[in-house]
DNA sequence: TTTTTGCCGATTGTAGACAATTTGCAGGTG
DNA sequence: CACCTGCAAATTGTCTACAATCGGCAAAAA
């Protein structure tokens, strides 16, 4: 009689929802997605009356996804004063690399030891596509494809506390803002070093593949950061040249 | 005339308190502080209105609170059953100490490379007090200054990113219970591993003291599964001789 | 006796109200 | 003219009240 019931406990999709997610959880999830996209913007300042009309909720649940945002390190918040998207400087983001790269040859450790035909393929697979962004010229698509190969290859390696606190990096890190479109011509350089750390987690041999992972997140965090300091001065050229002609008022609170 | 106000901007402790600590810090630290040393353990409940009236808020803050400790991984939240405190399995834990591995690694190469002679004369100093503690045979303060020593080393690789997961990664490895005190007699095993990883750190060869961090951690983790295993089945044997005298009523709701 | 159904108390989810603090501005003072 | 002082609007911090949901118990049905 119950194995009638138990065969297909699939409640409805909408049922499954109300039953997980509260107000909180989606606002969370919002909020998230919109400071990951850009549409808020690292500085700007997050009211609580403003954006909790605008989501249709009430402060409540609106504060309590704000503290699950800072403990994410996606907001800061400051007492009586609000809540702010963070801004990471570029000294974090090199700290956020050099963790990140000690957590990725890890991942290719283990890759090298334990992955599946089935999973090599699928990685293969990826890398091909990449090859082909690369051909395109396609650095929207290419930069897509790269974060769901690492962030892949991180969730292959089997540690779910690692994937945890990577994807957490990432995220913290997309707010480096820079960072998202790498000039065009570095795309083939990043391409090649991806097809190397498939080979090596092919052939088995960790040092190698660690190795090969760990050069990769190095040499990403070189070209980020490099990048970021020649747009920084240009920035500052064209601020100093349009404040010369326009008012100078202050840019931030 | 500023110059005489600027000398000392220390406005009074209490002052300074009220400024930064709103109701939901004091909060959170409150129960962080409760969760870690055990007075709220592992799968206990925590009911709303009950800890609201024991700390003397009300449910706006503690729930913030509780949010907070949910993304660090302190708590579980069910949507409509509540907020419980996280218990750690095995392989939790495992992939934890593997995580603290490669980034004590890290630690290791980075203090090779960097460390002052005041600072390596402290680490020194802390290892002389470890070794003192086990000639005492004082499990306990042998526990409180591992802790301290693995945390200043992390603290003085001058990762700031490291140094906050890392110390989220000891909070959450505390819940695993059976970790808070090895059994004695591994002390000295321990002790000597401290001093090596010193010595490596002392003679300047990154890949010597990154080995020497790594394998400590390595060799914590193995002695932690073990005499986890060991109590595990201690415990199943008690419980099921004490569940043959006394009744079966279920230990968890 | 076993299972099911409907109700009740307890607890969580959300909203709104009130208190406290900050910030910007107007007006006064040296 | 620069600077300080004090008010007022806006915003955040906290509390209380109401709505929704869950778990258990008792009574009815099989």
């Amino acid at each position: 009689m119950l194995s009638k019931l138990n065969a297909k406990i699939v409640p409805h999709p909408t049922i499954e929802l109300l039953q997980t997610s509260s107000l909180v959880n989606v606002v969370h999830g919002e909020l998230e997605r919109m400071i990951l996209s850009g549409l808020l913007a690292p500085g700007e300042k997050l009211t609580e009356l403003t954006l909790a009309a605008k989501l249709g909720v009430s402060r409540g649940p609106l504060r309590e996804a704000f503290r699950m945002l800072e403990e994410a390190g996606l907001v800061k918040i400051t007492k009586n004063r609000g809540v702010f998207v963070r801004d990471i400087a570029v000294e974090e983001a090199v700290e956020i690399f050099d963790l990140r790269a000690v957590m990725d040859e890890l991942v290719g450790r283990k890759l090298a030891e334990n992955i599946s035909a089935t999973h090599l393929k699928e990685i293969r697979g990826m890398v091909d596509a990449m090859e082909k962004a690369v051909k395109d010229k396609d650095a929207y698509h290419y930069h897509l494809l790269n974060l769901t190969f690492h962030d892949r290859l991180v969730e292959l390696a089997g540690n779910n506390k690692l994937t945890e606190i990577y994807r957490k990096l990432i995220k913290e890190l997309s707010l480096f803002r820079r960072l998202n479109l790498e000039d065009g011509w570095l795309m083939p350089i990043s391409a090649s070093e991806h097809r190397l750390i498939v080979k090596a987690i092919a052939s088995g041999d960790a040092d190698a593949a660690g190795k090969a992972m760990f050069e990769h997140v190095m040499d990403s965090k070189a070209r980020t950061i490099e990048h970021n300091l020649r747009r920084q001065s240009n920035v500052a050229l064209s601020a100093s040249a349009s404040a010369a002609k326009s008012s100078s008022k202050s840019l931030r609170p």
